[in-house]
RNA sequence: UGAGUAAAUCACCUUAUCGCUGUUUCGAUGUAUCGAGAUGGAGGAAAGUCCGAACACCAUAGUGCAAUCAUAGUGGUUAACAGCCAUCCGCCGAGAGGUGAGGAAAAGUGCAACAGAAAGAAUGUACAGGUCAUGCUGUAGUGAAAUCAGGUAAACUCUAUGUGGUGCAAUGUCAUGUAUACUAGUGUUUGAGCGUGCACGCGCGAUGCUAGAGGGUAGACAGCUAAAGUUUACUGGUAACAGUAAACGCAGAUAAAUGAUAAGGAUACUUGCGAGAUUUAUCUUGUUGGUUUACAGAAUUCGGCUUAUCGAUUUACUUAUUCA
């Protein structure tokens, strides 16, 4: 696994996302926040993730572009540390709750709590 | 040099590493992906969605009436506009300039603070004049305005002109799935209902329409970026703008790309220290550290308007002072 996040490793499929939220659990690193599902895909990937950061909390579209991208690099550097020694295939969706803004390196340090808890949790089962 | 006015331009940069996305070339095969290379990848407002269009669909979007809304000196400009340019007039400013919702008050209705006897209905008080007599006439006094065809139309109104609707989630093609099921009402050529309020006309229309309850899909491609295009030069025009020539080929994402990290530099501000100048508390400059670098993110595409914005630069002009 590599430090990439290519097209095909995005949720994007709407009908997905909904099955996502209504039956997923959650981990949580304040102020991060991801939704897991188990499931399986068409293609070969492993993982599909998203990302999201609520209107209601930043009102201005390049605020929240700014976190988007900030979640997403986060989890592109993180993700083979931490998903190596998974075997199923999982939908996830990582929500960002704060209100105010943020940087990278905040950002990074709870990117790892969170995939860190993600990993232990689901290598239990 | 100070103070100011009006336009125009720019919107931090460079390198390295790791990524995202469009196009294209080559190679590999499991024929749809992978790998490698090359090359594009946010704005002046991309924003608000306020005007105007292109384009698409709604019977050939057709006629009349009504309503609504918009515009409002004059002339020009444009694909079009409520924009823009020029100019007249009013107001503001010492000026460069700014600003205006600048058609009509003898069609009608309404409204007018304070002051004042009285505010659209009539005349009161004082003085003077005049008459047979009388607010009959003038002056004073209040006020922006006191009979003047008064003011007010960012009050109704009238006049002129314009105005069909829905918007790229339009629309088309392919794929996938399915229910021409159930209940009630209504209706089938003597026509329910639909297409804009009404009328006419025209068209669609029975596997219909309305209501209830319920089921399914929600993917891909086209539309989608060559455009009333951008830049430069010349010509015409006071100008908006138009014409000619040359060059360029300039984002196309879709849970939504254009990023992250590190280093260095630049701009502005500033703490401390040092130097210089003088008007002795200011300016110029060196160095170290710190803080800054705004508003803001394409979503069918253009032309405008409006709003947000740290700052920097250029040009033209006005005015004050000094010098010649």
């Amino acid at each position: 696994m590599s430090f990439t996040y290519p097209k095909k490793e995005k949720l994007k499929s709407q009908k997905l996302i909904e099955q996502l939220f209504s039956e997923g659990k959650s981990v949580s690193a304040y102020p991060l926040r991801m939704v897991y599902l188990k499931t399986s895909f068409d293609d070969d990937t492993q993982f599909k993730t998203g990302v999201s950061v609520s209107k209601r909390n930043f009102k201005k579209a390049v605020d929240r572009n700014r976190i988007k991208r900030l979640l997403r690099e986060a989890y592109r550097l993180h993700k083979s540390t931490y998903f190596n020694n998974i075997s199923p295939c999982y939908a996830l969706m990582i929500l960002y709750l704060g209100k105010d803004g943020t940087d990278f390196d905040s950002v990074e340090t709870k990117m790892k709590q969170l995939l860190d808890t993600f990993s232990k949790k689901v290598s239990k089962h």
